[in-house]
Parts: C-alpha cells; sequence; structure tokens
DNA sequence: AAACCGTTTTTGTCATACCAAAACTGAAGG
DNA sequence: CCTTCAGTTTTGGTATGACAAAAACGGTTT
C-alpha cells in the first residue's frame, strides 16, 4: 500500500487536480455539489490526505471550488463574478504598484468610453429607458451622499449591459471593488453630488443625441473629474 | 508544544499567509529571494509542516512566489505579466464558458479600438515610426506564415504601448496567450497574409492621418474579419 | 413540522518518518 | 585561482497515524 515513489517532476496534487477538474467537467460533479470527503478521496485515488489537501487548495484557487474552513467544499458555480473574485487577491498586487491605481482606473476609462460610443450608437429604447431611470434615481439621491454613491454605480452599471457581454458587468463589479478602497476617501457633499449627476446627465443627453463622440468625451470628462478627486489622496497614502 | 488549538473560523494557514506577505511587503523579503525552508518557518511560527505547505500553495496562487516542484520558492517578482500568468487558469475556465470565447474577443476588440482612437490622436513621432517598422517587417514576412503571425502581433503589440500603460502590454501578452488555441487553428495562407497586412496598413495610414474615427473603424474591420475566419472553427470544436 | 440532543463524520492540525532530488562541501585536477 | 566531481547534508514531496472541535446526521420530543 506505501507507494512512496516520491519526487517525478511533477507533484501529486496536480495530477489529483487534473482529476477532479476532469470530473467537473464531464458533469461527474455538478455545480453545488460537495465534494467527496478527504478520506474518500484518499481511498479513491491512493494518495495520503496531504496530498489531498493540498489539491482542494488548488482547485479553490482556480474558482472550480468553494471551500469555507471548517466545511464540506462545493463545487462552483463557474461564471465570471466567481472568476473576478478569484483573481481580486492578484488584482490587489498589483493596485499596490506604482501607479497602480492610476493604469488601473484607466483601464477602465478606455472600457467605459468604448461603451458610452456603443451605447450611442446602438443602444434599444428599452435599455435607454432603464439609463433614463437610473440617472432619475441618481438625481433624486443627491441629498444622500451615501444612497447617491449607489446609483452612482448603478448608473455605470447600466452602460455595462448595452453591449450584452456578460463579462462587462462582472468587470464593473469587480472593478468597482478593487477601486472602492480609494473611492470610499474621496470626501462627498451634496454640492460635489450635484456635478456629478450632471456629468451624467450629460452622458446620457449624448446618448439620447445619438452623438458617440460627444457621449464619449462627456464620460471621459467625468471620469476625468472623479479621478482628479481621488488621485491627491493616493499620493499622500503612498508608504 | 503542542499547540492543537484547532478550528476557530480562520486556517492557521492563512494568518501564516498574511505574516509571509507582510515580510514581503516590507522589504525582508526581496523579490529573487529564496524563501527560508518549510522546517524553519515551522520552528518560527510554531505551526506544522502541513500547515506551512498550504501556505505556500496559497502563496503561489496570489502570484507572490514562484514554486517549481523540488526547488525552493523564491519570492517573485510581481509585476503585470507575473500576475496576469497566475490568472491564467481561471481565464482558461471562462474560454470554456458558452460564447466565452467570443465575449473574451470583445474585450480585446473593445481594448484596441481605443488604442487605434488614441495612436491617431497623440502618437509621438517615435511611435509612428515604430509602427511603421513593425509593418515594414510584416510586409516582408507575407510568404512565410509563421513569421506573418509573429509579426502580426508585433504590430498590434506596438499599440499596447502608446498610451505608457504598462498593464496594457502585459494584458495583450495575455490576451494572445489565452486565445492562441483557437487562432492556430485558423488557416493561414500567404493570401490572407496579404489581406490581414492591408488591414494593417489601412489602420497605420488611418493613424498616420491623425483621423481616429477612421483608425477604429479600420481596426474593428481586421479584427472582425480575423474573427469570422476562427469563428466557424470554434463553433465545430464545441463538445 | 420544528426544536432539541446525542452520536458519528469530517475537517483542521500536529508529529514523525522516509525517499529522492537539490544544495552544499571539499578534495582532486587543470 | 578556478573548475570538476564525488560525498555529505539539507530540503521538498509524500505517507501514516492521531486527536480536538466543529459539522452533519438521526432520532426523539414538543
Amino acid at each position: 500500500m506505501n507507494e512512496q515513489s516520491t519526487q517525478l517532476r511533477f507533484r501529486a496534487a496536480d495530477t489529483l487536480v487534473s482529476a477532479i477538474e476532469e470530473r467537473i467537467r464531464n458533469g461527474d460533479l455538478r455545480a453545488g455539489d460537495p465534494l467527496p470527503p478527504e478520506r474518500e478521496i484518499v481511498r479513491d485515488h491512493g494518495v495520503s490526505r496531504t496530498v489531498v489537501r493540498e489539491a482542494l487548495r488548488i482547485l479553490a484557487s482556480k474558482a472550480l471550488i468553494t471551500a469555507r474552513p471548517g466545511f464540506r467544499p462545493v463545487v462552483a458555480r463557474l461564471g465570471y463574478d466567481a472568476a473576478l473574485d478569484a483573481v481580486g487577491s492578484v488584482a490587489a498586487q498589483l493596485l499596490e504598484q506604482p501607479d497602480g491605481v492610476r493604469n488601473l482606473f484607466d483601464m477602465r476609462v478606455r472600457i467605459e468610453a468604448s461603451l458610452a460610443r456603443d451605447a450611442a450608437k446602438s443602444a434599444t429604447s428599452e435599455q435607454i429607458e432603464e439609463m433614463e431611470a437610473a440617472l432619475e434615481a441618481n438625481r433624486a439621491a443627491i441629498p444622500d451622499t451615501k444612497l447617491f454613491y449607489e446609483t452612482d454605480v448603478a448608473f455605470h452599471s447600466v452602460l455595462h449591459t448595452v453591449p450584452g457581454n456578460p463579462m462587462l458587468p462582472a468587470l464593473h463589479r469587480a472593478f468597482t471593488a478593487w477601486l472602492a478602497p480609494n473611492w470610499i476617501k474621496m470626501p462627498r457633499l451634496p454640492k460635489r453630488n450635484e456635478i456629478n449627476y450632471e456629468a451624467h446627465k450629460a452622458i446620457f443627453d449624448a446618448i439620447l443625441r445619438r452623438d458617440p463622440d460627444k457621449a464619449e468625451t462627456a464620460l471621459r470628462d467625468h471620469l476625468d473629474f472623479a479621478w482628479n478627486q481621488v488621485s491627491d489622496i493616493i499620493e499622500g497614502a503612498r508608504h
């Protein structure tokens, strides 16, 4: 029984990972199912529990399973949100690099500028109505700083639904989460909210007028304004 | 010595991860340095080797260390490339989802369209010269299909250097790597190369003429053409 | 059907042991 | 003085066995 034939050039855990990965992929283990107990995997695959635990850790880091301490790991419903969650810790490293926040924000601006153009060119009337509703909610929330932030995010999030690419909303949520720690430090006053609402309105109006150039510049102005507000804070926070 | 005070609500490995993360962040362990041997970490932190190994695995999945089987783990030089490498396995999952490749490709098109606009608006003369050189190399490689692919990638890669955001080249490399498995199946003939070269030239000319709209549409046409070539293949390959 | 309680699993962790490959050491040779 | 190579020590990869605490299970009572 003792198969201590150690140290080829692969880790036993890696081959176990592939085996379980396969069972997930071919439907033997379905999303939401709990994985077999560690000892059962030990028996079935003839490896030690050490190896099994390592394999489970790797699967978790690949977002194939979710493993809360103390509970049975369950097969994750792999989607864009879960995937971006899984890379969150890596993204956090990036944000600590010189200009990390700036560079990531630049990526966001690029994506969203593209979305503004798209919306101006091809948003359906339903989508425009959705945007209008979000804009109105945003206006109503001007006095309530906390609510304003939420409706602000919601307005931008509508833009991300226009092209029908499910990666976009997921990416927006990820960007929002990653950048939030810097954003919440930004002083939020009703006066500022007013300015931001007007910016949202300008973007919406350009989309309504089907003017892609105007929509893009309005959006860029809006985000540049927000950037200027936080960039000072980030400078100061640099350790 | 036996501190078998198990099972709070967090794992011992996670706190160990934080401890080592801290030592990396504050410069105690610098990029390229090997980590202390597992047994030394065991002594210093009063945990078992099981926990140490789990922690190392987690650090590796966070791209903070690189751990080849059989060798001492070394502190990774954290950069955008390493980070995107680390998320590669997650990205692979995404590509297997329905329309995964299409959606990822759409993201790429958005980014690159934005780059074409940027280049038309604000590329320096040095950058334009670089693009011209890349274009010429691309033209010269038309008869050599393999070389053409390389110069094709190189031409696009120049676009990614224009805004000076180091995330962009890294992302381009990542996209190229992730999409490569589908791309290499595309039939590559000198005739096709000719068409693609002309498309590159059209993009470059638009940039030269400082016409952002034209640059964007030229680039979109180019990528749409490429997409049409591979989309059939992907349909067939769907398991 | 819901709440309670005792029993059985199961996870998280520790300790120890062994093999084979890597890292280190020092002598021999250029 | 540097290189080469064999011998020794260290270290990573894995297996086994053990145990506490929490979770899952099952049956009983309300």
